[in-house]
DNA sequence: CTTTACCGTATTTTT
DNA sequence: TACGGTAAAG
């Protein structure tokens, strides 16, 4: 099986060696040609597939590229280094952890886990966590890493009292972490920089442990991911960077675009190749791309042209609210799919946050139309999944301090805040493990004998467990550790909620099974390196498990099974792409999302970002806004996106769900350009022929209808055109009396529509 | 120590 | 709106 590819893929994916950067735009096949190297290497090149190291953005593009891989040449790649820099990193780490002063079984802090981390670390140091949120601190300390700053550094350039306590709280947090046995996300980056300068050799011996190395969506690589690969390469130089400056999107993560820059300077001599023919989308989605990120300044200038003249022309809809937004979407991707053309499965829609999924979900659940949402809470983070999870954890590595807080009084031991501190004080005092100080309850002062004894039985309960699983597979470990725990009691009596939960884990436990079945398929290679490595054995089954699941997001997720149309933020849906795709709520302040917009870079960011959802069609875009949207609690009048005035007018179907609104019916007027975005006509003019219109004519005592608070009663009326308000008490005692712009809230007279 | 109730704050995006 | 964290009560 070979791929098709055209002169320039063919180019970089034959290229014989040294630095090369692949630069081109959305749909050009750098991923493809990524692959398609991958696999020249290992069949014409005869290179190993365990001396590759290939970056991917997600885990799930990495799964996706080594099947691709093994399909071309007929066999698994067996002994790939495929995965995120994370997993990669974590990877590496496991081999190198004792001189980096960890041990092999150590554990990977989330975000999560970090954050409580922190605020253990805020109060042990006499700081309030009110005053200084841990998210705040982790936010900073994280900011820090990425820029690869020391806690000093971060203290000397520290200018509010919130950066101060993260300063030293960072300085603290390095050796606290190092005590449990924990990395977090970005420890994971900065290690093996750290390891590399400490210790030489091992940088030259993983420099001539690869041969190859590749990096996928290299706009988004952060100053420690780039330094990593760098110094990977840089006696071989054979480093393959794909990537698009126009789609770099993680800038507030700490990644960097100027590495594309960087790169030739860093590798003189570096190839530089462009790929300019798009596949995946039509000409009209293509210019309504170009058109978007055309207003950018700071570009490095690609062409990108496609064969697929023409298109179906992209539809812009108008809704009145976000309610009413996703169920036109809903509605419309309901009768495409009837008519055939295209299956749910095919179809996408995406945002700019998180919280726009909601009204899409029950829009989408009302019409009977599958979905499957690609949330931000990753099924790993659920509470009983890292409630079961730390148990295990503690089993892999007892000095896990953050999985012992987490589990100490779950199920309920009848230990509280009190005697917790308590046992952290011993500990901290001794220098030990809670664990261990749990272990030794009786010699801890001031401690009931009951909760004395709560202590030891959760020491023994661990003890015992990892006697008897610590070699066992995870599946095994968790249903055992479930079991003995008593977990699932627990859950049992939170009642309904807690049903839900217990079915959680048990897919945990399914899960764990699954996956150590793929697992085991790499062991043979695992045991390879142990040998190559010099170091006896490899991670155990349960540790690859761990770091498997704290290092997989909900991206990663709902892979197969459940299908339908794909609801997710357009962040996840970066290197994806449907037939037909769905941008929803492009309203200015949400996107581009006014927080972001505001800091320096950040519009141009937002554009990307705006770009990189569009260029994920292949056939039909839609694109839709909503005049009113329900934000934080409060309804919030918007304006369009400014991003949708740089569309081309040319092939812009608009729609509207109103009449009212629908800007055909104003065509009339003067100073409303045709094929030009709502927003191009004066605002002003437009909401007080609307509100005329609409609502002239309420009196107090008139009987009216809200969509969303049922029937009551207009009390007042005041203000006039477009900042007309009516007061209404409502029928519902629990919505009371409310005040309401006319021109938005959708009223009706209650006998119009009785 | 546990449960409940209320209040304040928060939603940007994710490895 | 919704969750999490805190305060007060049981
Ligand atoms: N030479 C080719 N012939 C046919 N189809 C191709 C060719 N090159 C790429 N494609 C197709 O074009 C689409 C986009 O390819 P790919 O995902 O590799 O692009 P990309 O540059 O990584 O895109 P993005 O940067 O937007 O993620 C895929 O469906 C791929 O199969």
């Amino acid at each position: 099986m070979t791929l098709a590819l055209n002169p320039q893929q063919d180019a970089a994916v034959r290229h014989p060696g040294g630095p090369l950067l692949v630069l081109a735009g959305a749909g050009s096949g750098k991923t493809r040609v990524l692959t398609a190297r991958i696999a020249h290497l290992i069949r014409e090149r005869g290179v190993a597939p365990s001396r590759i190291f290939a970056v991917t953005f997600t885990n799930k593009a990495a799964g996706e590229m080594r099947a691709r891989v093994a399909a071309l040449l007929g066999a698994d790649p067996r002994g790939l280094w495929i995965g995120t820099f994370h997993a990669l990193s974590a990877r590496l780490l496991r081999r190198e952890a004792t001189l980096l002063g960890f041990g092999p079984n150590f554990t990977i802090y989330d975000q999560d886990d970090s954050e409580s981390f922190i605020k253990r670390l805020l109060e042990q140091r006499g700081h309030s966590p009110k005053a200084n949120p841990p998210r705040a601190i982790h936010a900073i300390i994280s900011g820090a890493k990425n820029r690869m700053l020391l806690p000093e550094e971060l203290g000397a350039s520290a200018d509010s009292p919130l950066e101060r306590v993260a300063a030293e709280i960072y300085a603290g947090l390095g050796p606290a972490l190092r005590q449990a046995n924990a990395m977090d996300f970005d420890d994971l980056l900065l290690l093996p920089l750290t390891l590399f300068a400490e210790h030489p050799e091992r940088l030259v011996y993983w420099q001539r442990r690869f041969d190859h190395v590749l990096v996928d969506e290299f706009q988004d690589t952060n100053a420690a991911q780039y330094r990593l690969v760098k110094l990977l390469a840089s006696e071989h130089r054979n480093l393959c960077v794909v990537g698009d400056d126009d789609q770099a999107i993680y800038g507030w993560r700490g990644a960097d675009v100027r590495h594309m820059l960087s790169f030739q300077q860093d590798f003189p001599g570096a190839t530089l190749i462009k790929l300019e023919q798009n596949y995946r989308s039509t000409q009209v989605i293509l210019d309504a791309a170009n058109g978007v990120i055309a207003e950018n300044a700071r570009r490095l200038g690609k062409t990108l042209f496609t064969v697929t003249q023409g298109g179906e022309p992209v539809t812009l809809l108008t809704a009145a609210d976000e309610r009413d937004e996703a169920e036109w979407l809903a509605g419309e991707l309901g009768r495409r799919a009837a008519d055939g053309d295209v299956a749910y499965e095919g179809m996408a829609v995406l945002y700019r946050t998180n919280a726009q999924s909601r009204p899409l979900e029950e829009a989408f659940r009302f019409r009977g139309i599958p979905y499957r949402l690609v949330g931000a809470l990753s099924f790993y983070e659920r509470r009983e999944v890292k409630d079961v999870l730390a148990y295990l954890r503690l089993i892999a590595n007892p000095a896990d301090d953050e999985a012992f807080a987490r589990i100490v009084n779950v199920p309920r031991r009848g230990i509280g805040d009190a005697s917790f501190t308590q046992l952290v004080r011993a500990a901290t005092q001794w220098g030990k493990p809670l664990l261990d100080a749990a272990r030794a309850a009786e010699r801890i002062p001031d401690l009931r004998p009951n909760v004395r004894a709560a202590f030891a039985g959760v020491a023994g309960l661990i003890d015992e467990l990892r006697a008897r699983l610590a070699a066992a597979d995870p599946a095994t470990a968790l249903e055992q550790t479930v079991a003995a725990a008593g977990y699932a009691q627990y859950l049992a009596d939170e009642g309904a909620e807690g049903v839900e939960r217990i079915e959680n884990v048990q897919e945990l436990i399914a899960g764990a099974a699954g996956w150590a079945e793929t697992a085991e398929e790499e062991d043979d290679e695992a045991g390879d390196e142990a040998g190559a490595e010099g170091r006896g054995g490899g991670a155990s089954l349960i540790e690859r498990y761990l770091t498997q699941a704290a290092l997989v997001t909900s991206a990663d997720q709902g892979t197969g099974d459940a299908t339908g149309v794909t609801l997710m933020t357009v962040h996840m849906a970066k290197g994806l792409e449907w037939p037909v795709v769905a941008l929803a709520g492009l309203e200015d302040g949400l996107f581009p999302l006014a927080r972001s917009a505001g800091e320096p870079g950040g519009l141009e960011e937002e554009r990307r970002l705006c770009y990189v959802g569009l260029t994920r069609a292949r056939e039909k875009l839609y694109l839709s806004w909503a005049r009113t949207r329900y934000r934080t609690g409060r309804l919030e009048l918007s304006e369009p996106s400014r991003f949708l005035e740089a569309l081309p007018a040319g092939a812009l179907e608009e729609r509207s769900t109103t009449p009212l609104w629908d800007r055909s019916a104003r065509a009339g007027r003067g100073g409303a350009r045709s094929g030009r975005p709502p927003r191009a006509a004066p605002a002003e003019l437009d909401w007080e022929v609307e509100a005329s219109q609409d609502a002239p004519h309420y009196a107090a005592g008139e009987r009216v209808r809200h969509r969303k608070f049922g029937g009551g009663v207009v009390r007042a009326v005041s203000g006039s055109g477009r900042e007309l308000k009516v007061t209404v008490e409502f029928d519902d005692q629990e919505i009371g009396t409310k005040q309401l712009l006319v021109a938005y809230a959708g009223l009706e007279r209650e006998w119009e529509s009785a």
